[in-house]
DNA sequence: GAGTTTGAAACT
DNA sequence: CAGTTTCAAACTC
């Protein structure tokens, strides 16, 4: 992993990235949050994942009803309505023409220029000029911190006004909105504590990711800032949300509360300009456009209300998340209920419907006053923290809503199905909170984990959270799936998040070549934002586990301090996940699998379901993973990007980035890495005797027997099927011998009739071998014997059957 | 399954 | 950078 310092971090928006994607981008992404440069410097059109637009406001609401009031009436001052305090709630709405309108409607527009910002209203309104083109990724990481506890944050919003950062341009131009009414940070009470926390900008961070992985935008001002920007992104879109919302509790200080919403969304088809109607009624904000689905995305904080899902296919239940790969409209609410009295638990119901995927998640957190206010500075606890990896189908759109708490607490999201599967973590650092957050993901509501205390420094923690499962909380109800549906939680496993990645010895960072499993962490006590990056292979091994409970705290101080275990399935020990895992399990003994010996390792996974003894390659030894990461990194920068890549133009597509090295085997076997990957070595191979090259008869005639053999394989395959087939049909025809009383027909099989049948079948392979037939003739000659054989067999049961009824 | 071979990775 | 060692996968028996 690497660690990136506070200050890079603040000057790189888009650190998250697919590292291969970023070599192939030239153009750094504009630092700048400016919409029209941002979009200037997006590469060319790829192809969207996702051709829904959407417009996410992210705003407390407590109910829908209430959206068309804030709109109207939502105010600077006006802090019931998208206060931060219990019971308000975060609406994300985006809807388009063609989907169902959601509940609260559109009830402003605003269209902003590229780069204006909008300033002097209390509602945030974002409307960002989007190109035609949409990027292909998206990646939408807000972070909204308000570290002023004194003052309210709606106070704040209400002078300076709210950042608004929107990035994220579908392919057809469909802007991605991220609207937060003023109030949105406003706490519900302004009491402070009298600590030195003092009022920071309203942060927000928009990362959106075309070809690169991420191509973020990052705004953090105090002004009302709109920021457009359209990239023509292709590929995957990943849109991150993440909210850092403070509250400020009289005793304990401000409180913080993440949510992180990440989403892939797959943009492909759409081809109609997206109509930007941003609508910020203080609670909701809808995009409407004319062919794709509306998708309504609600986060909302709820006190005494239960989450209120504005989307029909969203279960009622607060404690569901539905999510569907579908491009199909969808919508997402996520809940967050922080308490009003930190002494109250608080319930996080996330709710996201999207299609047919259903996800259910409780996050409970609650915030213990005794413990914040003895220790404002350094008394932290890890909020409840949810992940949702879903992979859509095909693997084009995914969305996670995963709600943070704590400042350092960083929560990731998952983006299963596209080659972007980094996540983003920024993490919000007001030095003095405190909070106890309990995390469930569960339909239960009324499950709750006790969050530990931690302390943290007040310095921004990164860290990253890989997802692992829970020992302790996790409780998931399987919901009833469709066929197309997946089910991206399973119950099998309970797993949980966990942060392991605190104050890490900084790592100078290669943004293009960051390793699979990149954190970017900053300093301790430097620097609010972190990043965490997470290896492609994290996805897959998290699919497996699709609801991850955070429900320990870390201290962030010292890795020793990190109280989350991680419990990646031990190896071998996790039936459940061998079906899913097409890699193969590595054998290491010495490497501890921190050395690119290890294949899991080099491919950035985790180690699972391995053979590897004392295997450190796990999220127990997070520390030490990154310090081989690190290593791995400085002896060579390229170590974790794919050996095979582009060859030369004019040479083969697809060849070996270092050229084998091989002496003795000829680049035939397995051992060249060439061969391995089924290509054939070019000038840059050092390898001698090489016969692995186009005109090479070796390498042809290998090519034939391979060919040949794997056609034997699958005709035995084929046999072996039919043959089952057939015998399980017989047992079926036969079955009413059994409800009779009658003899089964394989009670027939006496040894003599066995050998009878034995000797059949070797006469058919005597016969095939007198012939000179092919291997797969002799075998269905062989097959088909059999099956005369079993044919009479039964035959004659049927008749001794028929005839023991008749005489008795 | 044990032992050997092989070449990349790691080390000097 | 070259030579050597280590390591784990590939391969053979």
């Amino acid at each position: 992993m690497d660690v990136v310092s506070p200050e890079l971090n603040s000057i790189l928006p888009d650190e998250i990235m697919d590292t291969e994607a970023m070599a192939m981008e030239e153009d750094p992404p504009a630092e700048t949050p400016a919409p029209s440069s941002h979009s200037a410097a997006e590469p060319a059109q790829v192809p969207m994942e996702t051709e829904v637009p959407e417009i996410v406001s992210l705003c407390p609401a407590t109910a829908p009803t209430q959206k068309t009031e804030a709109l109207t009436t939502l105010t600077a001052t006006d802090s019931t309505l998208c206060g931060i305090s219990a019971g308000t709630q975060l609406v994300v709405t985006s809807s388009s023409p063609a989907g169902p309108k959601m509940a609260t409607g559109t009830a402003a527009v605003t269209t902003a220029q590229p780069g204006s910002p909008v300033v002097g209203q209390s509602v945030a309104k974002i409307s960002a000029p989007f190109a035609p083109t949409s990027p292909a990724n998206h990646q939408l990481i807000i972070n909204k911190v308000s570290a002023d506890g004194k003052s309210p944050a709606a106070a704040v919003l209400k002078q300076e006004g709210q950042k608004l950062l929107v990035t994220g341009l579908s392919k057809t131009g469909q802007p991605i909105v991220l609207a937060l009414p003023n109030t949105w940070s406003k706490p519900a009470t302004s009491q402070g504590t009298g600590t030195d926390v003092k009022t920071q900008p309203t942060q927000f961070k928009v990362v959106s990711a075309g070809t690169k992985p991420v191509i973020g935008v990052q705004a953090v001002s105090s002004a009302n800032q709109l920021l457009g920007s359209s990239s023509p992104l292709q590929a995957q879109q990943l849109k991150t949300v993440q909210i850092t919302k403070k509250t400020p509790v009289s005793t304990a200080g401000p409180m913080i509360t993440k949510l992180i919403i990440t989403k892939a969304l797959n943009n492909k088809g759409l081809t109609s300009q997206a109509t930007v109607t941003p609508v910020v009624t203080g609670r909701v904000l809808t995009q409407s456009t004319p062919v794709t689905p509306p998708r309504t995305i609600t986060i909302g904080e709820t006190i005494s209300t239960t989450p209120q899902s504005l989307s029909s296919s969203s279960s009622s239940s607060n404690s569901k998340v539905a999510i569907s790969p579908l491009k199909s409209p969808s919508k997402v609410t996520v809940a967050a209920q922080p308490p009003n009295s930190p002494q109250k638990p608080v319930a996080l119901p996330l709710n996201v419907a999207l299609g047919q995927q259903i996800l259910t998640v409780q996050q409970t957190a609650s915030t213990s006053p005794a413990k914040a206010g003895s220790s404002q500075s350094t008394a932290q606890t890890v909020k409840p923290v949810q992940t949702v990896a879903v992979g859509g189908v095909n693997t084009s759109q995914f969305k996670t809503i995963i709600p943070l708490a704590t400042p350092p607490n960083v929560q990731q999201i998952q983006v299963p199905g596209s080659r972007f599967h980094y996540v983003r973590l920024v993490t919000a650092t007001t030095g003095n909170t405190a909070q106890t957050a309990n995390a469930s993901t569960t339909t239960n509501p009324t499950t709750i984990q006790p969050a530990k205390p931690m302390v943290m420094n007040t310095a921004a923690v990164r860290m990253s959270v890989p997802i692992v499962p829970a020992q302790t909380v996790k409780q998931v109800v399987p919901k009833p799936m469709t066929s197309a549906a997946q089910v991206v939680s399973s119950s099998q496993t309970q797993q949980r998040l966990i942060m392991p990645a605190a104050p890490l010895p900084q790592i100078q960072p290669n943004l293009t070549n960051l390793p699979p499993g990149t954190v970017l962490a900053p300093a301790p006590g430097s620097g609010n934002m972190g990043y965490a990056v997470l290896p492609a292979q994290y996805v897959t091994q998290l699919q497996q586990s699709t609801f991850v409970t955070l429900a320990s705290s870390s201290g962030f101080s010292a890795p020793s301090s990190i109280q989350t275990q991680a419990r990646l399935p031990l190896n071998g020990l996790s039936p459940s996940e061998t079906t899913s895992r097409p890699r193969k399990p590595c054998n290491c003994t010495k490497s501890q699998c921190l050395k690119l010996y290890c294949d899991c390792f080099a491919n950035g996974e985790f180690c699972n379901n391995c053979n590897c003894v004392n295997c450190f390659n796990n999220l127990d030894h997070e520390s030490d993973r990154l310090k081989a990461i690190k290593a791995c990194l400085d002896r060579n920068p390229v170590a974790f990007k794919p050996k095979i890549g582009k060859g030369k133009e004019g040479e083969s597509e697809r060849r070996h980035s270092k050229g084998c090295n091989c002496k003795k085997s000829g680049c035939l076997k397995n051992y060249c890495e060439c061969y391995e990957a089924k290509i054939m070595c070019s000038s840059i191979c050092k390898c001698v005797g090489c016969k692995n090259f186009e005109e090479s008869p070796e390498r042809k005639t290998l090519m034939h027997l391979a060919d040949a053999a794997e056609v034997r394989v699958q005709q035995q395959t084929a046999a072996k099927t039919k043959l089952s087939s057939q015998i399980s049909d017989l047992l079926t025809r036969t079955t009413p011998a059994i409800s009779s009383g009658g003899k089964l027909p394989y009670t027939f099989v006496t040894k003599e009739v066995a050998e009878a049948t034995c000797d059949c079948l070797l006469e058919q392979a005597r016969k095939a071998e007198r012939y000179n037939q092919p291997q797969a003739v002799a075998e269905r000659l062989i097959l088909e014997e059999f099956g005369h054989c079993l044919r009479r067999i039964i035959s004659s049961a049927a008749k001794a059957k028929t005839d023991c009824s008749i005489n008795c």
